[in-house]
DNA sequence: ATGAAAGCGCTAACAA
DNA sequence: TTGTTAGCGCTTTCAT
């Protein structure tokens, strides 16, 4: 392995030169930067990065906290933040927190290991003081999918997403919504926004939730199969007109389940999700895009904006991209038009589970 | 921060000292262990991974390079390897390859930067130049679910599991049977191995392949989906009495596109795919299960091993486990007997695509 | 069993 | 614009 003084010594400069040569220093000739860089060709000469990382204080290096990477919403934001960061040169280190047994190491441990230059936190369902324990490393931190106090976050706006989707339902005449999701696999935390977006949408149609149709299922295709197996058994009287998804896994198992019992989508049920994946492409799935891999661009770009600023917060936040309704097949007006207002179940109600 | 002298003034020895009780160096007394470590927690000390690095040349961190990590494969090998890793303190960064346009880079730049003690590829459609890129690094590689020359491989067994679940439909009875996938979004050579599986268990039976049967199609539940919907509306005649899908998505796809054209499965098809994911499982297919996650475990051990008894590679390989076949509702009988032995159409032959 | 000292390969003041 | 000189924080001979 050539080191940076073996492209020195081919250059004809010193080692400082070369450093600066590669790093684009702009005290550097023109003429001399290309007698180094060819020189550096010439040999295969890389830098060391535990050799600048540890002389700049720099590593070129960003952890990324997720929870798990087998779901779509996951495994797409990562996707986007690899290819940011690769772009920009930079390594990524995985951090996936996985069922919580060894999350609690990687924030005692890993994390501190000084070979991260920052973190993005994707969606994390961490308490307070994993938050603490990250913001003490006083390194920056984004967060996608989540807004953890004290963390600059980019806007993932599934709550907006959630309540798009549902207001659709509300304006094609939809009265009878139920929802399926919401129980993480991981933690409740991303879902929970989504319910929540849900929640405003109905009450802001003044439309009161019913219990026993906020179904909480793991959010995959398998959970939304089985929850909506025992929401759509149901007699017909309680059987809801629509659904709508915590994901579009989730609202695929639902379309499943729905077709399984001979239930027409969307005659007999529209179904909307949350995501924008494929899967939902494939069930013809009425979701709302939630851009998955741009958020995940987009973290990458601030937090390297911030450490282009050495820290300093003060920068401008990149605009959020709106979530985005995308109309298919899974969505139509109810059919049944006595089912219309049908409000026999509805004290309007600041708690939203009224009786 | 605390560096490795504040916690060898703290426990009253030296630096050296201190390096090798964190080490669990064999020759420090087990009385000054105890001190140096009580000193280092009482001071959160954790250690610089990049100047350890730098000064032992070792860095405790794993590269793991594969195409893409939303396909339900490569997710469940990365969450393996992620896990299996932090449980020995092994960092992970990750090299997704993504669609080609970063793959250059990232063996040209980001392979070289020393920052890796070894590499797991994941079933990488890497040229033999690119593995021998790898190789030059000199360091310990290790490839699952694929066998690149010149590289310890934790065999994923795709070709067996794809064999064992189409010789599960001719045993079956099945005798039209046709493949659906294998033209992988990244690369083709996951797929191959399984549409060799498929290929061989066909060739056994001494079945001829049929041209028309053999459907590309996306590794994904869409590309299943589409692939099935033109494969399945050909007239009676010419459709299959089975398929095998590349992959779970795939062939859940196909269950999806025969179920939208009023086809039974399995009583007027009979799918199986390869896998064993949670899509399969919410499909009821029949799969081989891969074990996708323990390939993953397996390949950090082996790496690991072979990174501890010093770049020899003379260790034991581990065991693999055989995939297994999961028998579910998706597969059954053929329903109609005129179909069994439809050979009108079968010169046997070298030639797979045999007129 | 422990300490002293010499780097690991690079970057960053400070000079020139 | 370039070179010189110190380190960055640890590990590792080599002594003791």
């Amino acid at each position: 392995m050539p080191g940076i003084k073996d492209v020195a010594r081919l250059a004809g400069v010193s080692a400082a030169t070369v450093s600066r040569a590669l790093c684009d220093d702009a005290r550097v000739s023109v003429s001399t930067r290309e007698r180094v860089r060819a020189a550096a060709k010439e040999l295969g000469y890389v830098k060391s990065f535990s050799a600048a990382g540890l002389a700049s204080g720099r590593n070129r290096n960003i952890g990324v906290l997720l929870p798990t990477v087998s779901r779509w919403y996951f495994s797409a934001v990562l996707e986007g933040i690899a290819e940011a960061l690769v772009a920009k040169g930079y390594d990524l280190t995985l951090y996936n927190s996985g069922r919580g047994r060894h999350q609690e190491t990687l924030l005692d441990d890993f994390l501190l290991r000084q070979r991260v230059d920052g973190v993005i936190i994707v969606n994390s369902c961490l308490r307070r003081e994993d938050i603490g324990k990250i913001l003490a490393l006083r390194k920056p931190v984004v967060s996608v999918g989540g807004s953890p106090p004290g963390v600059a976050a980019v806007r993932s706006d599934e709550l907006e997403a959630s309540a798009a989707a549902t207001s659709h339902l509300i304006s094609l005449g939809h009265r009878r919504i139920a929802h399926v999701g919401g129980t993480g696999g991981p933690p409740r935390s991303r879902s929970s926004g989504r319910f929540r977006g849900f929640q405003a949408a109905m009450e802001q149609a003044g439309i009161p939730l019913r219990r026993q149709w906020i179904v909480p299922a793991e959010s995959t295709l398998g959970g939304g199969y089985e929850a909506a197996r025992m929401l759509l058994t149901a007699p017909k009287m309680d059987r809801p007109s629509a659904v709508v998804g915590s994901s579009d896994d989730v609202a695929a198992g639902v379309i499943l389940a729905a077709r399984e019992l001979a239930l027409s989508v969307p005659d007999d049920l529209s179904v909307v999700g949350v995501d924008g994946s494929e899967v939902g492409e494939a069930f013809g799935l009425t979701t709302a895009n939630l851009f998955a891999q741009r958020q995940g661009q987009r973290a990458v770009r601030q937090l390297l904006d911030e450490l282009a600023r050495h820290g300093d917060r003060s920068g401008l936040f990149y605009p959020e991209s709106r979530p985005e309704l995308v109309i298919r097949s899974s969505t139509g007006i109810p059919t049944d038009p006595s089912r219309l207002n049908a409000s026999g179940d509805a004290p309007a109600a600041a708690d939203p589970f009224a009786p």
